[in-house]
DNA sequence: CAATATATAGACAGACCGGTCTATACATTC
DNA sequence: GAATGTATAGACCGGTCTGTCTATATATTG
């Protein structure tokens, strides 16, 4: 078989959640969908939120992954990485299936922090951020921390935006915003580097 | 009876929905922890989907409302106002008991842009922009409606940031990013008014 | 008092939930 | 060819879901 079982579950739950919701994905939905038997699901997973948090690992890799790689095909400068961040993000929301975020939608349903599914989106919420502070203290500002936390919270605007108010280009306008920020969280001797 | 049942059991739902989501609270706890029978339900709403709206309705009414009072009673200048927004908003995500955004975990629920549900929350992300875009054009902004869109992507990143990330004080970062963006926003001219 | 409206409790229906179990089919390997 | 491991289908369990029903209690109003 081209991909193992276990891995077709995984990618057929993802679909799923994210298209209709976790509470309201059935395990048999997932089964049928996926033609696996449910025995075999639950010989690789002891639960449904185990599966769960497998997809949102699956996720959560599959996701930095791929903005990590858009950012710097789009712009080999620091500094104009962290201005594509929001290209990459304009290109994430008009997907076809764009169904928000994957990570906020999960913490949504599973609300109590000290569950490990909220858990899990905060993980990612985490990695993301430290990625992006990278990106802020390549680019030679003096405040990093300060930076990516502006940069980040107009990505975490700019998707829930447009998922939920299904406003177009709200990826663009955060550009606009991140591109004054930045001019000013970054001393001009280092914004030619 | 001081509030009428049907009120009592709107006031019920809506908090069990912002607490435990709204797949996950079924009808019977919300009769329980209401204490009205079955029958009254279903005599007020033809069904939950019915009630979830009517919750939705009820928390943009009281949101929205104490959003404004809080606004204006913390600044009486525009301007001072686009930024007292991120104070209310710091109250906010600091209250008991927390929930991140009603809407958007209601539309992490309810996916489909043409769910009723979907577009109530869609509704009300439109008024609470059409509020800000208000207090821009107030504060003499030359473009009123980019710097609302800067100033409620912003606000959404903050909410689903202090939610998801369980991060304090995302309020207080978003203040110091919209401070830059009002003033490069609006001309020195009228930021004396 | 009688009539009406509105509330109650709780049984009930039919579907679906997550999860367990048995029995069977089909490879691969010895 | 026999043995092993892994997949299958699908019955089954107890519980919960939304929504309907009946029968009863209570309060108001004529």
């Amino acid at each position: 078989m081209a991909v193992s079982r276990r891995d077709h579950l995984v990618d057929t739950a993802l679909e799923l959640f994210h298209r209709d919701g976790f509470h309201a994905t059935g395990i048999d939905r997932i089964l049928a969908e996926s033609g696996v038997a449910k025995m075999t699901l639950y010989k690789h997973f002891k639960s449904k939120d185990e599966l769960i948090l497998a997809a949102l690992r699956r996720r959560d890799e599959r996701f930095r992954n791929w903005l990590m790689r858009e950012i710097e095909r789009l712009d080999k400068t620091p500094r104009g990485r962290l201005l594509a961040v929001f290209d990459a993000l304009a290109a994430y929301c008009e997907m076809r299936h764009f169904g928000g975020c994957f990570f906020v939608n999960a913490a949504a349903e599973y609300g109590s922090r000290e569950d490990p599914i909220h858990v899990a989106a905060a993980e990612h919420k985490r990695l993301v951020f430290t990625y992006v502070r990278g990106l802020a203290a390549a680019a030679g500002a003096a405040d990093a921390d300060t930076l990516a936390r502006q940069i980040t919270l107009l990505m975490e605007g700019a998707i829930v935006t447009a998922y939920v108010a299904g406003i177009a280009d709200t990826a663009g306008q955060a550009k606009d915003a991140a591109q004054i920020l930045i001019a000013a969280a970054i001393p001009p001797a280092s914004s030619a580097v």
